[in-house]
DNA sequence: TTCATATTGTAAATCGATTCATTTGCGATA
DNA sequence: TATCGCAAATGAATCGATTTACAATATGAA
């Protein structure tokens, strides 16, 4: 228990070897547990190791056996609480199997998706779990095959002809959404993301609408992506207000959702007596707010815990087509979504109790 | 552009010394940009490198120069925007100066705090930057300093002897907010915390009293610390409000707000017409939500910044005393905060909102 | 006693780099 | 021709481990 000054050299398997009076070989294998060593010398290992404060160097030992016991995540932003938790579940997950997980952001940028698998790739990582910036045909997944790494894509990705892929059942969440907008009496809806978004997102779009004609023929359903950012999107919406006024919107992403309650506020309109909302991705404020705001919540340890196995199975060299495994959604209704009546009267519904439509 | 089969053995130094024709430490040279090589060598190398897709192994380097160039972070926890955002900024800045960032959990586990740190210390990164669970007097500040490692302390802490910490000036932010209050005519405060929490909430709560009780002398303020976790919080604040009214509660850290909010809710008061609310910590619904809730704003990035500016000091071998560094935050207004009128007409604030509050 | 077989331990090679101390090559000077 | 000086290249050691191949010792059977 010396203090240190500064900087001190730690003590090295060999240290402990020669204070041991046995070899590193020796060493080596008393701390892997092989049993091919006489119980004094374990002993005389252990107590060296208590005295020198020894711990290995887990890098030397991976340089060695050339695999590294690390993963890695690589994930668009950490910035909302989705991707948070999702590390959050991968972290926990890889540790329990022994690993230790990197992370690393991609930023929303392909660009540095790529760079950044090409550091995992120069980390020799066992694995790595890929969020995609974009979608499985992105630049990142084309070079994690043309490593050869091994790695499971998750989030906004379909299905992979090499990788296996974890996502959420956008089909059957948007088709839920849709039921329940048919329900509650909804007949114009607008369907609110970002046109650079991945291909989940045109999921979202296309089971809606399906959902959508076959339980309500005559709803009329409006989309509007926005190229960019999120500052284009607003522009676009207020654009749009100016001309259309549906019952309900649907917002894509989650950014949609604020964006949507953003233009609400500044045109004054009530959510939900003038207009109701729904949202893709729930987060911890939506239950508090006036009115509570209803979302499609996804499941994020499952999703993890399901990357994690997946890739583990893999790293442990299970060879079998990729698979792409959905996780169901739940669509939880909450205040801002509202039910219109059959026969409405033009501002009915302003002047009512805006709370009538609680259970 | 080899098609991996699987698992191809990847190129070494060595590969290329006898492609190019010279030795392992020649092409070392070249790779660090070092003169003394003949140009004709020089271009060798390099077309060695390009053929064989050669990229050095960034730890087996690190491993000859018994230091690694990485840095890493403990935060708490990922599932806030708070972190998510400070790691982001950390990323950035440790890989503009060369360094890779990896980024751990300690779930608001001491325990865990230490285990991470002890994690660093193994991977003997240049330096680590410590948000620490409870504030620099916890296990992992001590560990940092048994082993001697270079670290900075970030976000729950004042000053230390031996490291540097980085923190956001709590006093004057509170003093701030107890101002604001003061002038909108608030009498009765609640402040909302755990009591578990950092020495930070500490300072929050005695540069309130203090600069409300200059302000004010008359001013009543109550001070809610719950041991535990949010759901103990929850109940001692149903709990308070059994027998006490205040007039706003300033919230001490972001789940907190959330609680006041839901209690709200729950007894179906409107804010801010019975009751104001500001809370320590930002958060980008706050805008935008029904009203939009006052805050005191964190300055993420610059925090960010002086404690990356302030590890690389040390990484470089600066040595002078330890230094706290405080950075100012913003108090933002906004709707949840409303002003106390001596002669107040019962309901009046709510015209200007369609949405009044009795349930 | 002797040979065969287990046990147990170690020297040396290896992983993929860096770096130090030397050697080599070559033109200039004596 | 011999020597010196300088530039350029390299062999070998090193970082901190693992692992292989083999040696040394102990045990048992014949």
């Amino acid at each position: 228990m010396r203090h240190a000054g500064k900087q001190l050299r730690r003590s090295s398997i060999h240290d402990v070897a020669s204070r041991a009076g046995v070899s590193p070989a020796t060493v080596s294998k008393v701390l892997q547990g092989v049993t091919t060593v006489k119980a004094e010398n374990v002993q005389r290992v252990h107590d060296a190791v208590e005295a020198l404060d020894y711990r290995l160097d887990p890098f030397a030992a991976d340089l060695r056996r050339s695999r590294r016991r690390i993963i890695g995540a690589i994930v668009p932003e950490l910035e909302s609480e989705f991707f948070g938790s999702m590390v959050t579940a991968l972290e926990r997950l890889a540790e329990k199997r022994g690993y230790a997980l990197v992370a690393a952001t991609s930023r929303e940028s392909e660009k540095r998706e790529a760079e950044l698998i090409e550091r995992m790739h120069d980390w020799r990582v066992a694995g790595v779990v890929l969020a995609p910036v974009r979608s499985e045909k992105g630049s990142g997944t084309a070079l994690l095959k043309r490593y050869g790494m091994t790695g499971v894509l998750v989030d906004r990705v379909m299905t992979d002809d090499t990788l296996d892929t974890v996502s959420v059942d956008n089909a059957s969440a948007s088709a839920e959404v849709a039921r329940q907008l048919v329900e509650a009496g909804h007949a114009h809806v607008l369907l609110l993301g970002l046109s650079d978004e991945s291909i989940a997102i045109h999921t979202r779009i296309d089971s809606f609408r399906k959902a959508a004609s076959q339980l309500d023929p005559t709803m009329k359903v409006d989309v509007l992506l926005a190229g960019g950012d999120v500052t284009a999107l607003r522009a676009a919406l207020a654009t749009y207000f100016g001309e259309h006024k549906p019952t309900a919107i649907y917002s894509l992403f989650l950014k949609g959702t604020l964006v949507a309650l953003t233009e609400f506020r500044r045109r004054g309109w009530h959510c939900p007596n003038d207009i109701s909302l729904v949202g893709f991705d729930d987060a911890e404020w939506m239950q508090v707010t006036y009115p509570s705001i209803a979302a499609v919540v996804q499941p994020i340890d499952k999703m993890a815990e399901q990357a994690v196995d997946m890739l583990f199975r893999r790293i442990d060299g299970l060879e079998e087509p990729a698979k792409a495994h959905l996780e169901p959604c739940k669509v939880v209704m909450r205040e801002s979504v509202g039910r219109m009546r059959q026969h409405r009267i033009e501002g009915e519904e302003t002047m009512a109790d805006p709370r009538h439509h609680q259970r």
